[in-house]
RNA sequence: GCGAGAGUCGUAUAAUGGCUAAUAUGCCUGCCUUCCAAGCAAGCGAUGCGGGUUCGAUUCCCGCCUUUCGCACCA
């Protein structure tokens, strides 16, 4: 995982967020190469995922919502418990309940100076479970959401705005638009990429807990009651989807949730195995019923019934959900690629074995040698025209041996060369990255072969 | 958030209460080079931030930040 970290920096892929001030925890800046890699992930998805699919359409909502929007999904009031901490043993307590248990109530719509000064009056009847020690530290309110102050100008704080928790929550909100506005009818999804923001206690594990992150996803909605059929199909589309864009099927797995939260029917998970900490969750595929809709129904009064024009039933409609981490897919893929190969003596080579639609430079143009000015003018010219069509890279510094294995590292599929015989007679050689073969080839045919 | 460790050029490492902070690699410029990290020469580039002790701090102390591991959190 070192390895792959500090290949990240050193190769432009990934930067720690706002690190000339000393650095922000949990955020991370994508370099040039990072945004084409991540750039051609989401391409790659969104083709699988809504072109392919006819019964599906994209969608790109707006970060900042409506306040209402988290108090319908469960954010604000299900999330943000008051917790003290003792001070010898680091057991922490939930202050509502404790104070519940000596017959105060303590309302959980309490701020937190109100929760504090209620939990200073009482401190002397409350003892931590484990130790039995009364010294706590002072309340907290832990909850995830991110607040701002968008559209307040009093300062008062009295309409917190929040940064979005997930991102899934735009396609709930514009169901009703979809259907009212276009032909999609039940059964029919919407595909989403956008961000989130979490105030994670804790990120760690590089791109795989951040407090800003992105997320893809998809939301199906169905008739009440069919959904297990569709349920499969879309576990397996998705599956299909890491094997199609290059990662180790040995590196994959589904796992089930044990414990499901009240309104899921059925969860699954798909694992990727990362190095140093083993699998973890990429992303997840939720049969959901008709919890999300029902909510914004309740929250909103708006009726979010669907009329049926086949049978003239009105129902919610079912969702399964499918819900991608960026970063944790990205940091996926750049671990799978990640390969060192042996050249004995000592000798290694650095190949970011990286699915060529996925790859950052598609071709790098390079004249066998710089001091030729015939080989460079030539290089640039095809470097160029080729460039019109695909991220290409020009690169004439070094010796030919040192620019293969610098795209190696970066994981550029092909490397084409300028050499004497170009000037003859318009072939180059391209050189394949996972074989180091070379072919030799008409100009005029690059763009086909390589593209 | 708690506990423990760590923080030196882009990267990987070294060293030091006081000399110009070293090595490799990288990047860069020039020469050279007719296909897989060759060579020669020049250059760039670091003690996370702030405070304290001290004649002098990258080194010792304190606070903060970042990061790693464990706990907790992760609907």
């Amino acid at each position: 995982m070192d390895d792959i970290v500090s290949l990240c920096k050193r190769r432009g892929f990934v930067y720690q967020g706002s690190e000339i001030y000393g650095g922000e925890s949990g955020l991370y800046d994508f370099g040039p190469y990072g945004v084409e890699l991540m750039n051609n992930i989401k391409k790659s998805w969104w083709q699988a995922n809504v072109h392919a699919k006819e019964n599906y359409v994209g969608l790109d909502s707006a970060m900042f919502k409506h306040p209402k929007v988290w108090e319908a999904s469960g954010h604000v009031g299900g999330f943000a418990d008051p917790l003290a901490e003792c001070k010898k043993c680091n057991n922490r307590i939930r202050v509502d309940k404790e104070l519940g248990k000596i017959g105060i109530t303590a309302d959980e719509k309490m701020s937190e100076q109100e929760l504090n000064k209620l939990f200073d009056e009482n401190r002397t009847k409350i003892k931590c479970e484990k130790c039995g020690e009364q010294d706590f530290t002072n309340v907290r309110m832990f909850n995830m959401l991110v607040k701002s102050n968008l559209g307040d100008f009093t300062g008062s704080d009295e309409r917190p705005v929040y940064l979005p928790g997930e991102a899934c929550q735009g396609i709930y909100l514009n169901f009703k638009n979809i259907v009212d506005t276009t032909r999609m009818k039940v059964p029919f999804g919407i595909a989403q990429i956008g961000k989130a923001f979490r105030n994670e206690i804790s990120p760690r594990n590089f791109l795989f807990r951040t407090r800003e992150l992105e997320q893809a996803d998809t939301q199906f909605f169905v008739k009440p009651n069919e959904n297990k059929d569709a349920y499969e199909a879309i576990k397996q589309s998705r599956w299909d989807w890491y094997i199609s864009i290059g990662i180790k099927k040995e590196n994959l797995r589904w796992s089930q949730h044990e414990n499901l939260v009240f309104y899921a029917s059925d969860a699954w998970d798909i694992e990727y195995n990362y190095p140093s900490y083993g699998f973890d969750e990429v992303e997840g595929v939720h049969d959901r019923t008709d919890y999300d809709l029902s909510q914004h129904m309740k929250f909103s009064g708006v009726d979010l019934h669907y009329s049926d024009p086949y049978t003239q039933e009105k129902y919610i409609p079912w969702v399964l959900e499918t819900s991608m981490g960026m970063g944790r897919i990205f940091l996926a893929i750049m671990s799978d690629a990640y390969t060192v190969e042996d050249l004995g003596d000592g000798q290694s080579r650095t190949v970011l074995k990286l699915h060529s639609d996925l790859a950052p430079i598609r071709c790098a143009v390079f004249p066998l040698l710089k001091n030729k000015p015939e080989l460079v003018a030539k290089a640039r010219e095809v470097y160029k025209e080729l460039s019109q069509h695909m991220v290409c890279e020009f690169d004439d510094n070094g010796n030919i041996g040192k620019r293969y294995r610098r795209q190696d590292e970066i994981g550029t599929p092909y490397c084409v060369v300028i050499d004497f015989d170009t000037l003859e007679d318009d072939t180059v050689t391209v050189r394949n990255r996972d074989t180091t073969n070379q072919e030799r080839v008409e100009i005029t045919k690059l763009k086909q072969i390589i593209s």
